[in-house]
DNA sequence: ACAGCTTCTTGATCTCGATCAATCGCGCCG
DNA sequence: CGGCGCGATTGATCGAGATCAAGAAGCTGT
């Protein structure tokens, strides 16, 4: 992916631009079939916290062009389970709907590019590569899913808030002005905790002794730096 | 699926009356293709126990056709955590590699139809509706793990355990003379630890306190009937 | 700048499941 | 039939993380 933006003159104006035009779906499509999605899908911008009926109703697909989104599972008492984040530019959403929905809301500030599925199935009809790449696509899910369920089912609580610094130093972070690795959390402290099967209270005591103990550092609850990234990594698992 | 066998002439002997002509892989497939596949595809028996290299190296598919697999993963340090089961008529396996691989482990006796990677590739080349019967398989595997992650985020020990007889239940289980369902248990006890997050002695107690609780009966460790399914499905929360 | 809210941090205590430690019971083989 | 061995059960104790309970630190808007 040598190429910043898209120059072919036939590809749609709004997608040469498109912060994942080399990634998510749009990577495996040429410009004929850009075209062809390019009138139908939607972009949209949505704020943290506001849910996406993604899986409700129309079911389809989404490629997240900007921000983070949370997928969560709730049991009936009330209990939550954040069963996955997706960050740009990652494609989200299926195409057959599923027995066990998942709710979908945006985490960060998040624009989506949103594809009927009407539109999807005729691409998916004629087209090889977009239906290894949403094979593809779920393989990944579901490999993220199994490596985090040993971290809720086999990791202690230190090991699995340095998982999830990780996890999002893997798919956000950036190296700061002195070289540090950066990273913004992209959900709040309750919202970890669903994710990492601990409480609250649990979680703000490990970041604490991980800021103690000089391994990161935090600015402002959302705002990590990682000092030490091996210490951190082996403080995983 | 009304036809328990496949009496169509052109339909290789072997798959005949194999149990899972209807459903894995093969239910999408026509005469032709199963000729095709049959010609390559490798019937294998293993004992409780072997390992069964399908991720490494060769990567490619096999149909379960009887048994259980164990799916699991290992931390460095040795602690292990069983990622998903797979009962026949389950496909499993993957067209791409992963970088995080799972080991595979018969749990019963299992029978596989092994299909080489290079057979299946040209397979999936030729016909859409294998494609998309893979697709539909990770997705479900997805459902699955995921259905799992709120099960050792969120649950108790007590929901772990009467979740996993459920889980069990609803593949294999068979209604008894008395109209009971019953089940056999394809995995220890250590082993059911492994998959829920919990220490064999912990899973040991919660079967114990389903038995003296009239919930459940149990014959020689691994056979289990199920003789209130109301009160478990409450108590797996 | 300062209310007033929300979110996060820190502390004290409790509890569920882990750990340590005997048995138990069933299958296997001499 | 009896001894041996492995997996499961049961008991006693411990400890990581949950729960309960104050405060502190950020972000609003005025």
């Amino acid at each position: 992916m040598t190429r910043p933006h898209d120059a072919d003159p036939a590809t749609p104006v709004h997608c040469r631009t498109c912060q994942v035009r080399h990634g998510g779906l749009c990577e495996v499509l040429d410009p004929i079939e850009l075209v062809r999605l390019a009138g139908q899908a939607r972009r949209t911008r949505h704020d943290p916290g506001e849910t996406l009926a993604i899986e409700s109703g129309e079911v389809g697909y989404a490629n997240v062009t900007r921000g983070a989104i949370k997928l969560s599972r709730v049991l009936r008492d009330g209990r939550q389970q954040v069963v996955g984040l997706q960050f740009a530019p990652d494609l989200m959403g299926r195409l057959f709907s599923s027995e066990s929905p998942l709710s979908a809301e945006a985490a960060t500030e998040v624009e989506l590019c949103r594809i009927p599925r009407s539109v999807l199935e005729g691409l998916v009809a004629d087209s090889e590569r977009i239906k290894l790449r949403l094979l593809a696509q779920s393989l990944r899910d579901l490999d993220a899913a199994r490596d985090w369920m040993v971290t809720l089912g086999r990791k202690t609580a230190a090991e699995r808030v340095a998982s999830l610094l990780l996890l999002v130093a893997t798919r956000t972070g950036v190296a700061d002005s002195a070289g540090q690795l950066a990273l913004d959390l992209p959900i709040s402290r309750a919202d970890m905790a669903d994710f990492l099967g601990l409480t609250l209270e649990t979680v703000s005591r490990q970041i604490s002794r991980l800021r103690h103990d000089g391994v990161i550092v935090v600015r402002g609850h959302r705002s990590v730096v990682i000092l030490n990234q091996p210490a951190l990594q082996a403080r995983a698992g």
